[in-house]
DNA sequence: CTGAAAGCGCTTACAG
DNA sequence: CTGAAAGCGCTTACAG
């Protein structure tokens, strides 16, 4: 019914030239499968002549997997999620499996992207800086395909997700705050109703309120670089002006230290301390010497990573939160307490012994 | 032979309960293929009843056609590569193309990930910080994929690219600083046999050599941040110290300035001017304020899109050579000549009346 | 170890 | 406009 145009090369044309069946050549490019030594010789040797590589869409469609796991990422100009990216197509591509990437609106138009991922019979999804719908997330268990959320979670704990542990960190961010002797506390927020923020939000603040703090001034930044501009230049307009301000993470935590510093001359840490979250490249420049709570991007990925194998690998899927442990960083955006400081392999990190 | 899992819905399934035929079902879900309003009502009712979507993988093994372009990037700390590959991704999702990621080792080792990229059957490829061996290139021509380098070209013109006029904007940053008074060169180079990195350099020091300045004192950044670091150090450390550095890329003009700053406490602009190239955001960040050569992400990206698109369409790869023409963003970083900088949208720009 | 053959889930001439 | 059927390039029981 076609005619065969003169598209890459198939098995069925290896086998002609090899003198073997069609079988033979699948046999030889499946790991482990019975295949005679001699003729996987000839094989071989024929399909370097005709530069034979199988066809893995081909492939897919007998086994029931496509080795391709969907990710859903926005915020590229958040050094975090470039670096995380980075890092799980290395780990995905040594398992063998790849990488079809998805740039989420800021909207958080979801259910398109999801209807294209589904198209693509992906293995797993992973899904940063955006969140799944309860509806989508029913409809993958249903399909069977695993989820794993990266860096947010959903409060119905229906679909997986991997996180540094935010409130904690926000404690003790706090703590250390109030231990270099603050008093005028802000909170540089991201998107209101974003899991990580609110863990972030309610740490800090909680914390100091029971400290006896009575009050944070709490600005949006929503993630975003203009926003959070407005956002700081609020915060060092108002008196009483601040002398310690939490940005929910690094990328909004730079805009503030740059409009303290260029709007309104403030000098840092002396009139005012920074911190963030996330502890990715730009926070480790000189320019910056940003204190910021790391999120080990290897460890969370590398968790990610697991937890999608073992749900693809199972064939079902049981939920499971990972939380991964991060470490408040210690540069120069801050005033450092007196005590709490220690030093492990050439960085500096706080070391908080809470007494709750 | 095989049992019918429970795995995702076909259109088999979807016909049976519409109660038409499955080609009926394909139909629907192909823009343009002729089918009944009413048929493609029913079929739409039950498809959305079982939460059918079409498999692409097998809808791609009849039309070869796998509307997956392959992107091969590296040096995702550099924020020019994330924020191309954003938009690329944006781009492609447009023309309902998906994007399959992978991450080039340093190591230039693209044989093992093209072998990875043509099982996939891409209909395209995108090579950004990675270049295709004379051999690959001419295996892509062979099977018709067209190839697009992005950021980088190849001497031989058989496989298309997309680039700023490189060596156009390195030697409008050489008259930039010449009329700036500055007399002590040096460049800080990219991998010395990338071809950017040698337009670059060519067009800043044949510029300079040719106004009369004798010698420029290049060091290796290679496009590395701690070697960088290094080369930075050494360019400080020795006397004269150069009163004008021209990095190669951004990525390592910021860390130059840290280094100028931080380490040998020189003033910028006042001791020593540095001046990078891609313009990407935290060169505009006003910690850096760095004066730089732009990249048009947006048009450059664009660009490449359009000539795959071609080729595709098409199905026959004629390679073109695109340059997408930048400009000089004057920022803060360089010392500013007399004449020239000219403001335009809110961002100063050098314009030079180059009398070759 | 090997080949013939069914089947994966679609698209698309073909004949109505 | 519609359905039956061939075919896309593989994998994998099955029977030797």
């Amino acid at each position: 019914m076609k005619r065969k145009t003169f598209g890459p090369v198939t098995s069925q044309q290896v086998a002609q030239i090899a003198g073997v069946s069609q079988s033979a050549v699948s046999r030889t490019f499946t790991p482990g499968a019975s295949i005679a030594p001699a003729t996987r010789e000839k094989v071989l040797k024929a399909a370097r002549e005709l530069g034979y590589r199988p066809n893995a869409i081909a492939r897919s469609l007998n086994t029931a997997r496509s080795r391709i796991v969907g990710v859903v990422m926005s915020y590229f100009d958040n050094q975090f999620y470039p670096q995380v990216l980075e890092t799980l197509a290395q780990k995905l591509d040594e398992l063998n499996y790849h990488l079809l990437l998805f740039v989420g609106d800021r909207d958080g138009n979801v259910d398109r992207i999801f209807d294209q991922i589904m198209q693509y019979r992906v293995d797993g999804i992973v899904l940063a800086s955006v969140s799944l719908s309860m509806e989508l997330s029913q409809e993958c268990v249903a399909a069977g395909i695993p989820v794993v959320l990266f860096n947010r979670s959903e409060e119905s704990g229906i679909v997986s997700s991997v996180n540094s542990d935010n409130e904690t960190a926000a404690r003790q961010i706090a703590h250390f705050l109030l231990a270099g002797g603050h008093h005028r506390f802000a909170y540089v927020a991201g998107i209101a109703d974003s899991s990580v923020n609110q863990a972030r939000q309610k740490g800090f603040t909680e914390t100091l309120h029971r400290q006896g703090i009575a009050s944070v001034h709490v600005v949006q930044g929503n993630y975003d670089a203009e926003q959070t501009r407005r956002a700081a230049s609020e915060l060092f307009s108002v008196s009483p002006t601040p002398d310690a301000v939490f940005a929910a993470n690094d990328h909004m935590a730079l805009m503030v230290m740059d409009v303290a510093r260029y709007e309104f001359g403030l000098r840092i840490p002396e009139d005012v301390s920074v911190i963030g979250y996330d502890d990715t490249g730009p926070s480790g420049w000189p320019s910056y010497a940003l204190t910021s709570a790391s999120q080990p991007v290897e460890a969370m990925v590398q968790a990610t990573v697991a937890l999608l194998m073992k749900q693809i690998d199972s064939g079902t899927i049981e939920p499971e939160q990972v939380v991964v442990p991060g470490q408040l960083v210690v540069r120069h955006s801050a005033r450092r307490p007196q005590a709490g400081v220690v030093e492990k392999d050439g960085v500096s990190l706080f070391q908080l012994q809470e007494v709750e």
